[in-house]
DNA sequence: GCAAGGATATCG
DNA sequence: GATATCCTTGCA
């Protein structure tokens, strides 16, 4: 993907990031998933920003350059995958809250189960062995539907963070599909016609206050199986 | 409905 | 150094 698209106003960078792939190529296999949902925060001025409080050794990377990984740890136990956008020296970014599984999908799965391991303070076998069967059983289009369940999928920690997301050698990279194609890659919405965007408030933020939590700043696919939360917000 | 999880930012 | 809080999830 164009680092001038995200270094551009973030509710535009969302738009244009709406049915991007998030690609992730390495030892590990290929797993894409094309992006149905993202939610921006913009400016040290919007109080559900990590950058409200000004540049931390957490949010540093939200200043820098657009195009770049920032991954962080929420509720002690879920990675969130957000997009570094607009210049330079202005924080900003777009937390990727769901995708469609494309390839890959064993994988994600694979990775699904062992996040949920992972956030077992005690860990029977007889509840791993639940999870893991629950995460069996789930359909692929759910694999991914929650910005905690993007990151278990994909695999991702804050380590992440500064990857290079527009570096076509990255192991984890956004790439736009073909550009002679009008057609989604996904077999969901209408054919023959670009998918509905719908914006909407963003979720988990009521702490922000006025006007940020009613800031339609969430934005989707109209109608996708993928969006995650109320399904009156799909 | 709510508990789980630990890093974070801010306060003594 | 202590503590309230958090861009969530999956269970009761």
């Amino acid at each position: 993907m164009d680092r001038a698209v995200l270094a551009g106003p973030t509710l535009a960078a969302g738009r244009a990031l709406l049915g991007a792939f998030l690609v992730r190529d390495d030892a590990t296999g290929r797993r894409v998933g094309q992006i149905v949902e993202v939610e921006a925060y913009i400016g040290e001025v919007d109080r559900a920003s990590h950058a409200r409080f000004g540049r931390t050794a957490r949010n540093g990377v939200m200043f820098g350059p657009a195009g770049h990984a920032y991954v962080y740890l929420v509720y002690g136990m879920h990675a969130c995958l957000n997009v570094v956008t607009e210049p330079d020296g202005s924080p900003a970014a777009l937390l990727i809250r769901a995708v469609e599984p494309l390839e890959g999908i064993e994988r994600l799965r694979a990775d699904r189960v062992a996040r949920a391991g992972a956030n077992r303070r005690d860990t029977p076998a007889s509840r791993a062995a639940a999870d893991a069967e629950r995460i069996a059983r789930l359909p692929d289009h759910r694999l991914a539907s929650g910005p905690g369940l993007v990151a278990a999928a994909f695999g991702l920690d804050p380590a992440w963070t500064g990857v290079d997301l527009c570096d076509p050698a990255s192991p984890l990279r956004l790439e736009v599909g073909p550009a002679s194609s009008e057609q989604p890659a996904s077999r969901h919405g209408t054919a023959n016609a670009a998918p509905r965007i719908r914006a909407t408030p963003r979720i988990g933020i009521g702490y922000a206050g006025e006007p940020w939590t009613s800031r339609p700043w969430r934005l989707c696919l109209a109608g996708h199986p993928s969006v995650s939360g109320p399904s009156g917000l799909r």
